[in-house]
DNA sequence: GTCTATAGCTTGATAGAC
DNA sequence: GTCTATCAAGCTATAGAC
Protein backbone atom coordinates (compact mmCIF):
# COMPACT_ATOMS: atom_id res chain seq x y z
CA UNK A 1 0.00 0.00 0.00
CA UNK A 2 2.09 2.38 1.00
CA UNK A 3 5.25 0.92 -0.31
CA UNK A 4 4.09 0.38 -4.08
CA UNK A 5 4.62 -2.88 -5.67
CA UNK A 6 8.36 -3.04 -6.67
CA UNK A 7 9.61 -5.60 -9.12
CA UNK A 8 11.51 -7.26 -6.32
CA UNK A 9 13.50 -9.70 -9.31
CA UNK A 10 14.38 -12.53 -7.85
CA UNK A 11 14.13 -11.48 -3.96
CA UNK A 12 10.12 -12.14 -3.97
CA UNK A 13 10.82 -15.43 -5.43
CA UNK A 14 13.46 -16.86 -2.62
CA UNK A 15 10.77 -16.18 0.11
CA UNK A 16 8.41 -18.30 -2.30
CA UNK A 17 10.72 -20.83 -2.79
CA UNK A 18 11.42 -20.90 1.74
CA UNK A 19 7.24 -20.71 1.71
CA UNK A 20 6.89 -23.79 -0.60
CA UNK A 21 9.71 -26.08 1.10
CA UNK A 22 8.66 -25.02 4.73
CA UNK A 23 4.84 -26.20 3.87
CA UNK A 24 6.30 -29.84 2.55
CA UNK A 25 9.24 -30.28 5.15
CA UNK A 26 6.60 -28.85 8.27
CA UNK A 27 4.02 -31.48 6.56
CA UNK A 28 5.72 -34.13 6.64
CA UNK A 29 7.63 -33.86 10.02
CA UNK A 30 5.67 -31.74 11.95
CA UNK A 31 6.64 -28.61 13.60
CA UNK A 32 8.91 -29.95 15.94
CA UNK A 33 10.18 -32.73 13.64
CA UNK A 34 11.11 -29.87 10.65
CA UNK A 35 14.50 -28.47 11.05
CA UNK A 36 15.47 -24.83 9.68
CA UNK A 37 18.82 -27.27 7.71
CA UNK A 38 16.25 -29.24 6.37
CA UNK A 39 13.76 -27.14 5.01
CA UNK A 40 17.15 -24.79 3.78
CA UNK A 41 18.44 -27.26 2.01
CA UNK A 42 14.77 -28.43 0.49
CA UNK A 43 14.41 -24.66 -0.70
CA UNK A 44 18.39 -24.73 -1.96
CA UNK A 45 18.57 -21.70 -0.16
CA UNK A 46 21.47 -21.02 3.34
CA UNK A 47 19.22 -21.18 6.67
CA UNK A 48 20.33 -17.54 7.60
CA UNK A 49 18.49 -16.55 4.82
CA UNK A 50 15.61 -18.13 6.59
CA UNK A 51 15.75 -15.82 9.42
CA UNK A 52 16.21 -12.92 7.12
CA UNK A 53 12.72 -13.42 5.84
CA UNK A 54 10.71 -14.40 8.31
CA UNK A 55 12.59 -13.63 11.85
CA UNK A 56 12.15 -17.04 13.25
CA UNK A 57 10.83 -20.77 12.68
CA UNK A 58 7.40 -20.18 14.42
CA UNK A 59 7.70 -16.89 12.17
CA UNK A 60 7.98 -19.13 9.26
CA UNK A 61 5.38 -21.25 9.79
CA UNK A 62 3.01 -18.54 10.32
CA UNK A 63 3.21 -17.03 7.29
CA UNK A 64 2.25 -20.03 5.43
CA UNK A 65 -1.16 -19.87 7.28
CA UNK A 66 -1.17 -16.47 6.62
CA UNK A 67 -0.72 -17.38 2.72
CA UNK A 68 -3.51 -20.49 2.44
CA UNK A 69 -5.89 -19.52 5.10
CA UNK A 70 -7.70 -16.18 3.56
CA UNK A 71 -9.06 -17.97 0.64
CA UNK A 72 -10.23 -20.94 3.08
CA UNK A 73 -12.12 -18.31 4.85
CA UNK A 74 -13.56 -16.50 2.26
CA UNK A 75 -14.57 -19.72 0.53
CA UNK A 76 -16.63 -20.89 3.49
CA UNK A 77 -18.09 -17.57 4.20
CA UNK A 78 -19.45 -17.77 0.32
CA UNK A 79 -20.63 -20.88 1.19
CA UNK A 80 -22.58 -20.24 4.05
CA UNK A 81 -24.05 -17.47 2.55
CA UNK A 82 -25.09 -19.63 -0.69
CA UNK A 83 -26.83 -22.22 2.07
CA UNK A 84 -28.81 -19.17 3.56
CA UNK A 85 -30.11 -18.67 0.14
CA UNK A 86 -31.00 -22.14 -0.48
CA UNK A 87 -35.00 -22.84 0.31
CA UNK A 88 -34.91 -26.65 0.47
CA UNK A 89 -33.85 -27.95 3.95
CA UNK A 90 -32.36 -31.00 3.09
CA UNK A 91 -29.93 -29.28 0.28
CA UNK A 92 -29.25 -26.44 2.66
CA UNK A 93 -27.95 -29.43 4.76
CA UNK A 94 -25.12 -30.46 2.32
CA UNK A 95 -24.45 -26.83 1.42
CA UNK A 96 -23.93 -26.62 5.26
CA UNK A 97 -21.62 -29.30 4.88
CA UNK A 98 -19.96 -28.54 1.39
CA UNK A 99 -19.32 -24.56 3.28
CA UNK A 100 -16.85 -26.63 5.88
CA UNK A 101 -15.50 -29.39 3.29
CA UNK A 102 -14.59 -28.22 -0.07
CA UNK A 103 -12.37 -24.99 0.14
CA UNK A 104 -10.39 -27.72 1.97
CA UNK A 105 -10.22 -29.70 -0.86
CA UNK A 106 -10.26 -27.02 -3.19
CA UNK A 107 -7.21 -26.30 -1.98
CA UNK A 108 -5.84 -29.12 -1.76
CA UNK A 109 -6.67 -29.63 -5.39
CA UNK A 110 -5.68 -26.23 -6.45
CA UNK A 111 -2.46 -25.57 -4.84
CA UNK A 112 0.68 -27.36 -5.89
CA UNK A 113 1.57 -28.49 -2.58
CA UNK A 114 -1.65 -28.27 -1.13
CA UNK A 115 -1.98 -31.82 0.42
CA UNK A 116 1.22 -30.87 2.51
CA UNK A 117 -0.98 -27.52 3.97
CA UNK A 118 -3.94 -29.80 4.56
CA UNK A 119 -1.21 -32.26 6.82
CA UNK A 120 -0.08 -29.41 8.63
CA UNK A 121 -3.55 -28.07 9.21
CA UNK A 122 -4.26 -31.97 11.07
CA UNK A 123 -1.37 -31.93 12.91
CA UNK A 124 -1.91 -28.29 14.51
CA UNK A 125 -5.70 -29.88 15.30
CA UNK A 126 -4.43 -32.53 17.27
CA UNK A 127 -1.02 -30.72 18.78
CA UNK A 128 -2.41 -29.70 22.12
CA UNK A 129 0.88 -27.34 22.75
CA UNK A 130 -0.11 -25.84 19.13
CA UNK A 131 -2.71 -24.06 21.19
CA UNK A 132 0.26 -21.80 22.32
CA UNK A 133 1.00 -20.76 18.50
CA UNK A 134 -2.72 -19.26 18.63
CA UNK A 135 -3.07 -19.90 14.95
CA UNK A 136 -7.02 -21.59 15.11
CA UNK A 137 -7.64 -18.93 17.84
CA UNK A 138 -6.48 -16.30 15.41
CA UNK A 139 -7.64 -17.49 11.70
CA UNK A 140 -9.91 -20.23 11.81
CA UNK A 141 -12.28 -19.88 15.19
CA UNK A 142 -14.49 -16.92 13.58
CA UNK A 143 -15.29 -18.97 10.83
CA UNK A 144 -15.53 -22.01 12.78
CA UNK A 145 -18.41 -20.10 15.07
CA UNK A 146 -20.32 -19.47 11.81
CA UNK A 147 -20.45 -22.86 10.73
CA UNK A 148 -21.48 -24.09 14.57
CA UNK A 149 -24.05 -21.10 14.43
CA UNK A 150 -25.16 -22.39 10.73
CA UNK A 151 -25.69 -25.82 12.33
CA UNK A 152 -28.39 -24.74 15.07
CA UNK A 153 -29.83 -22.87 12.60
CA UNK A 154 -30.40 -26.22 10.62
CA UNK A 155 -31.01 -27.82 13.53
CA UNK A 156 -33.01 -25.58 16.11
CA UNK A 157 -33.70 -28.54 18.55
CA UNK A 158 -30.29 -29.63 19.03
CA UNK A 159 -28.32 -28.21 22.39
CA UNK A 160 -25.55 -26.89 22.17
CA UNK A 161 -23.55 -29.44 22.77
CA UNK A 162 -25.41 -31.58 20.15
CA UNK A 163 -24.47 -29.11 17.71
CA UNK A 164 -21.08 -28.61 18.67
CA UNK A 165 -20.06 -32.25 19.01
CA UNK A 166 -21.47 -32.34 15.55
CA UNK A 167 -19.38 -29.82 14.46
CA UNK A 168 -16.00 -31.61 16.20
CA UNK A 169 -17.51 -35.02 14.15
CA UNK A 170 -17.23 -33.09 11.00
CA UNK A 171 -14.43 -31.11 11.59
CA UNK A 172 -12.83 -34.61 12.66
CA UNK A 173 -13.98 -36.35 9.37
CA UNK A 174 -12.39 -34.17 7.22
CA UNK A 175 -8.81 -34.44 8.63
CA UNK A 176 -9.68 -38.36 7.98
CA UNK A 177 -10.01 -38.19 4.88
CA UNK A 178 -7.40 -35.10 4.09
CA UNK A 179 -4.36 -37.22 5.84
CA UNK A 180 -2.63 -38.94 3.05
CA UNK A 181 -0.21 -40.84 5.59
CA UNK A 182 0.45 -43.81 3.00
CA UNK A 183 -2.28 -45.74 5.49
CA UNK A 184 -5.05 -45.55 3.27
CA UNK A 185 -3.87 -46.97 0.52
CA UNK A 186 -2.46 -49.94 2.44
CA UNK A 187 -6.08 -50.57 3.77
CA UNK A 188 -7.79 -49.80 0.57
CA UNK A 189 -5.39 -51.70 -1.26
CA UNK A 190 -5.17 -48.96 -3.68
CA UNK A 191 -9.38 -49.27 -3.92
CA UNK A 192 -9.27 -45.11 -2.29
CA UNK A 193 -6.64 -43.00 -3.48
CA UNK A 194 -5.66 -40.13 -1.74
CA UNK A 195 -4.68 -38.32 -4.59
CA UNK A 196 -8.43 -38.21 -5.82
CA UNK A 197 -9.81 -35.18 -3.86
CA UNK A 198 -12.75 -35.31 -5.64
CA UNK A 199 -13.44 -38.49 -5.29
CA UNK A 200 -12.26 -38.22 -1.14
CA UNK A 201 -14.51 -35.14 -0.75
CA UNK A 202 -17.50 -36.25 -2.23
CA UNK A 203 -17.45 -39.54 0.56
CA UNK A 204 -17.59 -37.40 3.31
CA UNK A 205 -19.97 -34.81 2.55
CA UNK A 206 -22.10 -38.18 1.51
CA UNK A 207 -21.72 -39.33 5.31
CA UNK A 208 -21.46 -36.48 7.10
CA UNK A 209 -25.00 -34.78 5.47
CA UNK A 210 -26.61 -37.84 6.02
CA UNK A 211 -25.51 -38.28 9.37
CA UNK A 212 -26.94 -34.68 9.92
CA UNK A 213 -30.08 -35.35 8.34
CA UNK A 214 -31.33 -38.55 10.10
CA UNK A 215 -29.23 -37.52 13.20
CA UNK A 216 -31.80 -40.30 15.50
CA UNK A 217 -32.38 -38.19 18.55
CA UNK A 218 -34.35 -40.81 20.45
CA UNK A 219 -30.61 -42.88 20.51
CA UNK A 220 -29.51 -39.98 22.95
CA UNK A 221 -31.17 -41.68 26.03
CA UNK A 222 -29.58 -45.28 25.16
CA UNK A 223 -26.30 -46.15 26.81
CA UNK A 224 -22.97 -46.06 25.32
CA UNK A 225 -21.06 -48.78 28.26
CA UNK A 226 -22.64 -51.16 26.49
CA UNK A 227 -20.12 -54.19 27.03
CA UNK A 228 -18.58 -53.65 23.06
CA UNK B 1 7.30 -67.85 30.74
CA UNK B 2 10.73 -69.10 31.76
CA UNK B 3 11.15 -66.26 34.31
CA UNK B 4 8.87 -66.81 36.75
CA UNK B 5 7.03 -64.18 38.00
CA UNK B 6 9.78 -62.51 40.57
CA UNK B 7 8.71 -59.70 42.94
CA UNK B 8 10.97 -56.79 41.42
CA UNK B 9 10.36 -54.68 44.56
CA UNK B 10 10.34 -51.10 42.87
CA UNK B 11 11.95 -51.76 39.75
CA UNK B 12 8.50 -52.53 38.39
CA UNK B 13 7.32 -49.35 39.99
CA UNK B 14 10.15 -47.19 38.29
CA UNK B 15 9.42 -48.25 34.66
CA UNK B 16 5.54 -47.79 35.53
CA UNK B 17 6.59 -44.21 36.66
CA UNK B 18 8.23 -43.78 33.15
CA UNK B 19 5.80 -45.41 30.99
CA UNK B 20 3.23 -43.07 32.86
CA UNK B 21 5.34 -39.56 32.18
CA UNK B 22 6.19 -40.78 29.08
CA UNK B 23 2.56 -40.85 27.78
CA UNK B 24 1.36 -37.69 29.37
CA UNK B 25 4.56 -35.82 27.24
CA UNK B 26 4.39 -37.43 24.63
CA UNK B 27 0.63 -36.71 24.09
CA UNK B 28 1.27 -33.11 24.90
CA UNK B 29 4.24 -32.58 23.05
CA UNK B 30 4.25 -35.09 20.35
CA UNK B 31 7.42 -37.84 19.49
CA UNK B 32 9.90 -34.90 18.17
CA UNK B 33 8.54 -31.99 20.60
CA UNK B 34 8.84 -34.38 23.80
CA UNK B 35 12.48 -34.82 25.18
CA UNK B 36 13.83 -37.97 27.73
CA UNK B 37 14.88 -35.14 29.51
CA UNK B 38 11.28 -33.41 30.01
CA UNK B 39 9.97 -37.58 30.47
CA UNK B 40 12.73 -37.83 32.96
CA UNK B 41 11.99 -34.78 35.20
CA UNK B 42 8.58 -35.27 35.13
CA UNK B 43 8.79 -39.07 36.01
CA UNK B 44 11.28 -38.04 39.01
CA UNK B 45 13.95 -40.14 37.75
CA UNK B 46 17.55 -39.78 36.09
CA UNK B 47 17.52 -39.54 31.97
CA UNK B 48 19.85 -42.65 31.83
CA UNK B 49 17.35 -45.14 33.73
CA UNK B 50 14.73 -44.34 30.30
CA UNK B 51 17.50 -45.58 28.34
CA UNK B 52 18.35 -48.61 30.66
CA UNK B 53 14.96 -49.71 30.63
CA UNK B 54 13.58 -49.14 27.17
CA UNK B 55 16.61 -49.24 25.07
CA UNK B 56 15.98 -45.71 23.42
CA UNK B 57 13.34 -43.02 22.33
CA UNK B 58 11.36 -45.03 20.38
CA UNK B 59 11.95 -48.09 22.43
CA UNK B 60 9.87 -45.96 25.14
CA UNK B 61 7.11 -45.54 22.46
CA UNK B 62 6.45 -48.73 21.30
CA UNK B 63 6.63 -50.01 24.84
CA UNK B 64 3.48 -47.25 25.46
CA UNK B 65 1.46 -48.74 22.19
CA UNK B 66 2.21 -51.99 23.28
CA UNK B 67 0.69 -51.47 26.61
CA UNK B 68 -2.54 -50.04 25.49
CA UNK B 69 -3.34 -51.71 22.32
CA UNK B 70 -4.22 -55.35 22.74
CA UNK B 71 -7.22 -54.11 25.13
CA UNK B 72 -8.28 -52.04 22.47
CA UNK B 73 -7.73 -55.03 19.61
CA UNK B 74 -9.92 -57.90 21.93
CA UNK B 75 -12.80 -55.26 22.66
CA UNK B 76 -13.02 -54.35 18.97
CA UNK B 77 -12.99 -58.01 18.16
CA UNK B 78 -15.64 -58.48 20.64
CA UNK B 79 -17.71 -55.76 19.37
CA UNK B 80 -17.44 -57.31 16.01
CA UNK B 81 -18.72 -60.70 16.70
CA UNK B 82 -21.61 -59.09 19.06
CA UNK B 83 -22.40 -57.25 15.77
CA UNK B 84 -22.48 -60.10 14.05
CA UNK B 85 -25.08 -62.29 15.94
CA UNK B 86 -27.69 -58.96 15.88
CA UNK B 87 -30.66 -60.21 13.31
CA UNK B 88 -31.91 -56.52 12.97
CA UNK B 89 -30.14 -54.63 10.05
CA UNK B 90 -30.40 -51.22 12.00
CA UNK B 91 -29.12 -52.29 15.24
CA UNK B 92 -26.40 -54.51 13.49
CA UNK B 93 -24.95 -51.19 11.94
CA UNK B 94 -24.71 -49.12 15.13
CA UNK B 95 -22.96 -51.94 16.67
CA UNK B 96 -20.38 -51.86 14.15
CA UNK B 97 -20.12 -48.65 14.56
CA UNK B 98 -19.51 -48.98 17.87
CA UNK B 99 -17.13 -51.65 17.90
CA UNK B 100 -14.95 -49.19 16.82
CA UNK B 101 -15.74 -46.27 18.98
CA UNK B 102 -16.36 -47.03 22.26
CA UNK B 103 -13.42 -49.27 23.08
CA UNK B 104 -11.42 -46.18 22.76
CA UNK B 105 -13.50 -44.27 24.83
CA UNK B 106 -13.61 -46.98 27.11
CA UNK B 107 -10.18 -46.74 27.45
CA UNK B 108 -9.90 -42.72 28.09
CA UNK B 109 -12.76 -43.33 31.17
CA UNK B 110 -10.66 -46.38 32.69
CA UNK B 111 -7.27 -45.59 32.28
CA UNK B 112 -5.95 -42.52 34.06
CA UNK B 113 -4.33 -40.97 31.73
CA UNK B 114 -6.13 -42.81 28.81
CA UNK B 115 -6.68 -38.99 27.41
CA UNK B 116 -2.89 -39.08 26.22
CA UNK B 117 -2.95 -42.30 25.11
CA UNK B 118 -5.96 -41.37 22.46
CA UNK B 119 -3.60 -37.69 22.10
CA UNK B 120 -0.80 -40.09 20.96
CA UNK B 121 -3.00 -42.14 18.75
CA UNK B 122 -4.41 -38.74 17.07
CA UNK B 123 -0.88 -37.21 16.22
CA UNK B 124 0.32 -41.00 15.19
CA UNK B 125 -2.49 -41.17 12.85
CA UNK B 126 -2.00 -37.43 11.37
CA UNK B 127 1.74 -38.14 11.37
CA UNK B 128 3.13 -39.50 7.48
CA UNK B 129 6.63 -40.04 9.18
CA UNK B 130 4.90 -42.29 11.75
CA UNK B 131 4.73 -44.81 8.76
CA UNK B 132 8.17 -45.29 9.20
CA UNK B 133 7.46 -46.73 12.94
CA UNK B 134 5.45 -48.87 11.77
CA UNK B 135 3.58 -48.68 14.65
CA UNK B 136 0.00 -48.73 13.21
CA UNK B 137 1.20 -51.53 10.51
CA UNK B 138 1.97 -54.24 13.23
CA UNK B 139 -0.88 -52.77 15.55
CA UNK B 140 -4.42 -51.25 14.84
CA UNK B 141 -4.54 -52.67 11.24
CA UNK B 142 -5.37 -56.06 11.10
CA UNK B 143 -8.12 -54.90 13.06
CA UNK B 144 -8.86 -51.59 10.67
CA UNK B 145 -9.17 -54.74 7.83
CA UNK B 146 -11.78 -56.51 10.03
CA UNK B 147 -13.95 -52.91 10.46
CA UNK B 148 -13.20 -52.68 6.73
CA UNK B 149 -14.94 -55.63 6.18
CA UNK B 150 -17.57 -55.75 8.56
CA UNK B 151 -18.97 -52.56 6.44
CA UNK B 152 -18.68 -54.32 3.53
CA UNK B 153 -20.61 -56.99 4.72
CA UNK B 154 -23.40 -54.37 6.26
CA UNK B 155 -23.32 -52.24 2.85
CA UNK B 156 -23.12 -55.15 0.53
CA UNK B 157 -23.87 -52.35 -2.93
CA UNK B 158 -21.18 -50.27 -1.86
CA UNK B 159 -17.46 -50.13 -4.16
CA UNK B 160 -14.55 -51.27 -2.48
CA UNK B 161 -13.74 -47.30 -2.59
CA UNK B 162 -16.68 -46.35 -0.90
CA UNK B 163 -16.53 -48.80 2.02
CA UNK B 164 -12.52 -47.34 2.82
CA UNK B 165 -13.86 -43.56 2.44
CA UNK B 166 -16.69 -44.63 5.10
CA UNK B 167 -14.00 -45.88 7.40
CA UNK B 168 -11.49 -43.54 6.91
CA UNK B 169 -14.48 -41.24 7.82
CA UNK B 170 -15.42 -43.09 11.10
CA UNK B 171 -11.64 -42.91 12.01
CA UNK B 172 -11.28 -38.92 11.35
CA UNK B 173 -14.58 -38.32 13.60
CA UNK B 174 -13.66 -39.95 16.42
CA UNK B 175 -10.11 -38.27 16.47
CA UNK B 176 -11.98 -35.33 15.88
CA UNK B 177 -13.98 -35.36 19.62
CA UNK B 178 -11.18 -37.13 21.31
CA UNK B 179 -8.10 -34.72 20.37
CA UNK B 180 -8.99 -32.58 23.52
CA UNK B 181 -7.08 -29.68 22.53
CA UNK B 182 -8.54 -27.17 24.26
CA UNK B 183 -10.17 -25.48 21.43
CA UNK B 184 -13.20 -27.68 21.49
CA UNK B 185 -14.14 -25.83 24.70
CA UNK B 186 -13.28 -22.83 23.61
CA UNK B 187 -16.10 -22.89 20.63
CA UNK B 188 -18.50 -24.40 22.71
CA UNK B 189 -18.47 -21.57 25.67
CA UNK B 190 -17.94 -24.96 27.83
CA UNK B 191 -21.46 -26.30 26.33
CA UNK B 192 -19.05 -29.58 25.23
CA UNK B 193 -16.79 -31.08 27.97
CA UNK B 194 -14.28 -33.31 26.69
CA UNK B 195 -14.26 -34.74 29.71
CA UNK B 196 -17.57 -36.43 29.30
CA UNK B 197 -16.18 -39.30 27.55
CA UNK B 198 -19.91 -40.99 27.08
CA UNK B 199 -21.35 -37.71 25.96
CA UNK B 200 -18.60 -37.31 23.40
CA UNK B 201 -18.98 -40.97 22.48
CA UNK B 202 -22.60 -41.01 22.04
CA UNK B 203 -22.41 -38.11 19.79
CA UNK B 204 -20.18 -39.53 17.51
CA UNK B 205 -21.90 -42.81 17.38
CA UNK B 206 -25.32 -41.30 16.80
CA UNK B 207 -23.77 -39.37 13.73
CA UNK B 208 -21.75 -41.78 12.27
CA UNK B 209 -24.60 -44.74 12.46
CA UNK B 210 -26.92 -42.41 10.63
CA UNK B 211 -24.35 -41.36 8.21
CA UNK B 212 -23.76 -44.42 7.55
CA UNK B 213 -27.73 -45.89 7.07
CA UNK B 214 -28.72 -42.78 5.25
CA UNK B 215 -25.76 -42.44 2.88
CA UNK B 216 -27.79 -41.23 -0.20
CA UNK B 217 -25.72 -43.16 -3.08
CA UNK B 218 -27.66 -40.59 -5.88
CA UNK B 219 -25.76 -38.29 -4.23
CA UNK B 220 -22.28 -39.94 -6.08
CA UNK B 221 -23.21 -38.78 -9.23
CA UNK B 222 -23.14 -35.19 -8.62
CA UNK B 223 -20.33 -32.52 -8.75
CA UNK B 224 -18.56 -31.66 -5.65
CA UNK B 225 -16.83 -28.51 -7.37
CA UNK B 226 -19.70 -26.69 -7.51
CA UNK B 227 -18.89 -23.17 -5.69
CA UNK B 228 -19.09 -22.93 -2.12
C1' DG C 1 19.64 -9.59 -0.26
C1' DT C 2 22.96 -13.10 0.07
C1' DC C 3 26.26 -15.94 2.28
C1' DT C 4 29.97 -18.02 5.65
C1' DA C 5 31.13 -18.83 10.13
C1' DT C 6 30.04 -19.57 14.61
C1' DA C 7 27.98 -18.74 19.16
C1' DG C 8 25.27 -20.89 22.69
C1' DC C 9 22.36 -24.44 23.82
C1' DT C 10 19.78 -28.84 23.80
C1' DT C 11 19.41 -33.21 22.05
C1' DG C 12 19.70 -38.79 22.62
C1' DA C 13 22.68 -41.97 24.37
C1' DT C 14 26.48 -44.00 27.13
C1' DA C 15 30.52 -44.94 30.39
C1' DG C 16 31.50 -46.18 34.68
C1' DA C 17 31.09 -45.59 39.88
C1' DC C 18 28.00 -47.40 43.33
C1' DG D 1 18.97 -51.13 39.24
C1' DT D 2 20.38 -46.54 40.10
C1' DC D 3 22.79 -42.30 39.33
C1' DT D 4 26.41 -38.56 37.91
C1' DA D 5 29.11 -36.88 34.37
C1' DT D 6 29.87 -36.36 29.81
C1' DC D 7 30.09 -36.98 24.72
C1' DA D 8 29.24 -36.03 19.91
C1' DA D 9 25.75 -34.31 17.09
C1' DG D 10 22.27 -31.34 15.98
C1' DC D 11 19.55 -27.33 16.98
C1' DT D 12 18.02 -22.00 16.31
C1' DA D 13 19.64 -17.73 15.68
C1' DT D 14 22.98 -14.04 14.72
C1' DA D 15 27.26 -11.33 13.51
C1' DG D 16 29.51 -9.46 9.93
C1' DA D 17 31.75 -9.67 5.18
C1' DC D 18 30.16 -8.97 0.55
Amino acid sequence: MAQPERLEKQGDSTKEKILSAAESVFGKLGFDGATMRKIATQADVPVALINYHFGSKVGLYRAIFAKSTPAIYDQRLVGLQLARTEPDWEKRVELVVKALIVPMFGLRARQSNGADFGRILARELTDPSAEGRGIFRETFDPIARMMIDAIAELFPDWTRAEVNWAYQTMLGAMMGVMIDNGRIARLSGGDADSDDHEAAALHVVTILTAGLKHRDRRMTAGDTDREA
